[in-house]
DNA sequence: GGACATTCTTCACAGACTCTTAACCGGCGC
DNA sequence: GCGCCGGTTAAGAGTCTGTGAAGAATGTCC
């Protein structure tokens, strides 16, 4: 399943740290931001699926941030809980009104924290999730279904393929070098030899149409369209 | 929007009556149990949109409650919260691991309560709301009813195999891995074996049609009518 | 509580498809 | 001509799913 991503947001450097630490040890992707301001940049351009908010912030409160936050259409799916020192009760009800959806008491216990993480993101990624389609004017990438469509006309491609085409139509026109295509499609400890991209190139050649992908010589691919 | 349904469940009568005081003064439609058999007899058939579940309790505590709830398909949709006594951590791990979506810990403040619940039931309808029937050409699901219809005929499937093509359907041609599956379905602790889902699967393509399931390699599966 | 039915999971294996490899070819620049 | 680089092909290795059956787990009915 696709990594979930946290954003931590709190002015204390150590707090951060030992979150940081505890959350991506899960396997979550983690990003941190020490004020409001930089939290509502970052979320804005990165969507994280979770928002950890420290009430307690210089330049814009967690509550402020809150708002704002949620104010931002894209961001609409994404779960927000506050983090705060005590669990003062006007806190709390100002900040399930300004929309957040829990609210963890410090000090922060890292299993508690988990347990508590992972019951918000089952919820909150129950509803719908977007849909990565890249596409030109006569090919298109259906990342969700799975499928490839040229000129209406849908079709099925292996896995190995289909993740290859994806990457270079993700840029249209921009050259992947070799060693790139090789950490995107196969991972960065998968070693095979020099000749395997070739060949999916080959293939994908063949069912789509030579046109479709250049060679750089010396470099790597690209795609185009015509 | 309809009335929102809440079951408390709690063995202390003082407990209950207070806590269905403020919770009928906001509107809540508001039922009471006293014990986990009779919480789980009540909910499964009023199926309400948010159960209180104290821990302690004779009977059927409130952790085996919950799980006995979290296996009732039909009570999918519900969003659990516990009332503790005290915020010992171990029991609030025991409790999001065996399905809970929030914790509360007495003693019981009104207003606290107030606003916690209603960000619960927030987030608790943000995603599937009250959509229990999925439907296309020839089949339909009708997840209040727990059938299966297809060319007006009905037909009962067992849990698992319910809740897979209800998964499916939810989101004709897009392709659900298999973890995804496996957390949807199973949920997200349980581990069973690679070949459970293709089992599950093969089941429901002698019962409904081969041509309805569509295999994606090293992908997973995705529904397709026709 | 026991017998029976249903549902769920596991296992081993076959078969199909996918991926990688290796050997060879041809173009290009020096 | 030689070395470098990518293109091509086919074969073999590898991976993934389908399948039948059997055993565990669960539920149901007397």
């Amino acid at each position: 399943m696709k990594q979930q991503k946290i954003l931590v947001v709190d002015d204390e450097p150590d707090i951060l740290e030992l979150v940081q630490y505890n959350l991506e040890k899960e396997g979550f992707a983690v990003r941190t931001a020490s004020n409001g301001i930089e939290a509502i940049d970052l979320a804005s351009q990165w969507s994280p699926h979770l928002i950890l908010l420290d009430v307690m912030m210089p330049e814009m409160d967690g509550m402020e941030t809150c708002i704002k936050i949620r104010e931002n259409a894209k961001l609409d799916r994404a779960v927000i809980a506050f983090l705060t020192a005590r669990s003062e009760d006007y806190s709390q009800i100002a900040g399930f009104d300004a929309g957040a959806d829990d609210y963890i008491t410090k000090p922060i216990k890292p299993r508690v924290l988990l347990s508590r993480i992972k019951a918000l993101l089952r919820r909150g990624t129950k509803g719908a999730e977007s849909k990565p389609v890249f596409s030109g004017k006569t090919l298109t990438i259906d990342r969700d279904r799975y499928v490839v469509i040229r000129n209406g006309e849908e079709m099925n491609l292996p896995k190995k393929e289909f993740e290859l085409l994806s990457l270079l139509v993700s840029q249209p026109g921009k050259v992947f070098t070799r060693s790139a295509i090789l950490s995107e499609v196969w991972g960065n400890d998968v070693v095979v030899g020099d000749r395997t991209i070739d060949v999916h190139i080959r293939k994908l050649r063949e069912k789509l149409g030579d046109h479709y992908f250049k060679t750089v010589k010396g470099v790597g691919y690209k795609f185009q369209e015509e």
